[in-house]
DNA sequence: TCTTTTTATGCAATTAGTTGCATTTCCTGT
DNA sequence: ACAGGAAATGCAACTAATTGCATAAAAAGA
């Protein structure tokens, strides 16, 4: 209807000036109690609502934080964006989310978005190594906050970050099935040319095989996009192997799921005849037969901390978090039998 | 670094007005080739990056939409939100989201602030009743395009709205347990009270029951906040009945699959004990053992259709699509075994 | 060469809210 | 009653980008 609904039209309605609307709203103790009540009744009789973005135009700020995920759905980053938006709202910021569905352009186009949106803050969830100096480029220009989520940089990166460590959490779990006698261990992981949570992860499992004398086999690791028909399709292949994996460690518990699917149709039992681990603690994961042995991570934790970094002033120094994850055992894995 | 990095400094560094230095970054044909390339590299030796948000303001106009979803940790609104903003991006708008996370005052606060941000279309997915008078107020007024998601409104809401035929397709899948012999059947529901979604759920499964001449009993309905959780907790409650229901209507598959491992512990197989139904067609149900007989809803579609309605100029009259959604019975929904 | 037309660029006002400074109003003390 | 101080309010400039109008410069036509 009325487009240019303003504090001046406040103004004109309630007989003062729009400098006195301003105060009324913003901050009443500055304005006689009997002004405030005019003002405000006045605002409210013609519906005003105030305009957050003018004002961070005219401050010369913003309350806005960006936030990057590689998909919106998925119950793990579903969690991390609560905690992100939980901690934002607290500070009177806005998120403006996308998702990069794992496509590296998507996710330049969204960057730039956010850049022009002019976010306070930039939480960016599994970027790609091609944006890697873009990043750094931006950190060092302090226009906006840069925080890197869900994986521990390079040392002198120069960036915050919260993030767990992939690679000690993926050797910790190799060695669990290595402990349960397996020897050939298939690895399902996801686009580790391209991420550094996926590359760490495949090193973590290399370093634990090295460390026990097991031969790497190039054949048993397979990259995928972590999704359920990935897996379920990865699975299927390293089980067609000729020496197949009697262990598949699923660096991400969608591809779990998907595996523990492909072992079902194929008629195999888990962990009888092959064990299935995974990777994130996924609710999920709990629920499916048997339940997925995984590794937790914080995840609302983690958006939390990434928030509260992100909202903080220009210039505060960075900030780093690195995690713990915990091992969770449950019915996906168990000793390997020899007799087969 | 640069704080007040603006078209201001270029213009200084290109050594023109300001707005040539819009026209020349804008809309490069008012201005000859000569500066265009001028403006274009003092822009890029200064790292300017353009002001969104500045423009929105100046043109009266605004290029972000709201959306509220009940949760961003579900891969079925992960699929709306991807088709949301799949289709903004195209038409150069960013998104604002949030997840009222089944809480009232969260809803509140998230439209006031969306409001504040001056969004110029509201998509609202699961909107409580509570807030009803205010959406359609908000319409009436037409400052926003607001758009009614996931469910169909009341007729004369004059509101836009994508959404499916809820009490249809709740009736439908009734019919089917109907059809397979069950009489008892229980029904584990969201909250029914305070959304429209949950509420037409439940009173497709009365119609159906009606029209079958099975009379309706209260004991068998269980109103739950969908998680796997409650749902778990729920199909405990109705297994633990006397007179215990042969066939459960999870209606949401986060129920179901929370159902399948309350029956599973039990010792009970599924369909073989009890059949167990779910609702949405998320991706895990297909997964499950035995995979999930469920009500396909066409999530990213109903994204797309949303945002295409919420970026249309203001003014535009509402639009409204009721999608189909197919019934997909896979293997947890079996025939009535009256022998037991 | 001089006009006419086209093209390019600058000026200044505009959007909505904020804030330092100036002014007015009110209250207190003498 | 009047000075002094405090509180309340208004004025106007500011944030960044855009655009109608005016002007300047270049190109085309006579």
């Amino acid at each position: 209807m009325n487009r240019k609904l303003n504090m001046r039209e406040v103004a004109r309605k309630a007989d003062v000036s729009v400098a006195t609307v301003s105060r009324a709203l913003r901050s009443p103790e500055q304005v006689s109690p009997n002004t405030v009540e005019r003002v405000r009744k006045a605002a409210e009789d013609l519906g005003y609502v105030y305009n957050a973005t003018a004002s961070d135009i005219l401050k010369g700020r913003s309350t806005v934080v960006g936030l990057v995920v590689p998909t919106s759905s998925s119950t793990l980053f579903g969690e991390t964006i609560h905690g992100v938006q939980d901690v934002t709202a607290e500070h009177g910021f806005s998120v403006i989310q996308g998702a990069t569905r794992y496509d590296e352009s998507r996710e330049d186009r969204l960057i730039d978005t956010l850049l022009e949106r002019r976010v306070h803050g930039l939480i960016l969830t599994g970027v790609t190594f091609r944006n890697e100096d873009r990043i750094r480029r931006l950190a060092k220009d302090q226009w906006t906050r840069i925080v890197l989520v869900w994986e521990k940089p390079k040392a002198e990166f120069g960036v915050s970050y919260v993030g767990i460590d992939n690679r000690g959490a993926a050797e910790h779990m190799t060695n669990h099935l290595i402990d349960l006698g397996h020897e050939r261990i298939g690895l399902i992981v996801g686009p580790y040319s391209r991420t550094a949570r996926a590359k760490h992860r495949l090193e973590g499992y290399r370093d634990a095989l090295e460390k026990a004398g097991i031969p790497f086999d190039p054949d048993l690791v397979v990259e995928r996009r972590p999704d359920l028909l990935e897996g379920r399709e990865a699975m299927d292949g390293l089980m067609s192997l000729n020496d197949r994996p009697t262990a598949v460690f699923a660096a991400s518990d969608l591809f779990a799921i998907g595996a523990l699917k492909a072992a079902r149709e194929r008629g195999m039992s888990v962990p009888g005849d092959v064990s299935i681990a995974g990777f994130d603690d996924m609710n999920f994961g709990a629920y499916q037969d048997p339940p997925i042995t995984t590794v937790h991570v914080q995840a609302y934790r983690i958006g939390q901390l990434a928030a509260q970094i992100a909202v903080e002033p220009i210039g505060t120094p960075e900030r780093n978090y690195c995690l713990d994850c915990d091992l969770v055992v449950r019915g996906s894995t168990g000793r390997h039998k020899p007799s087969r």
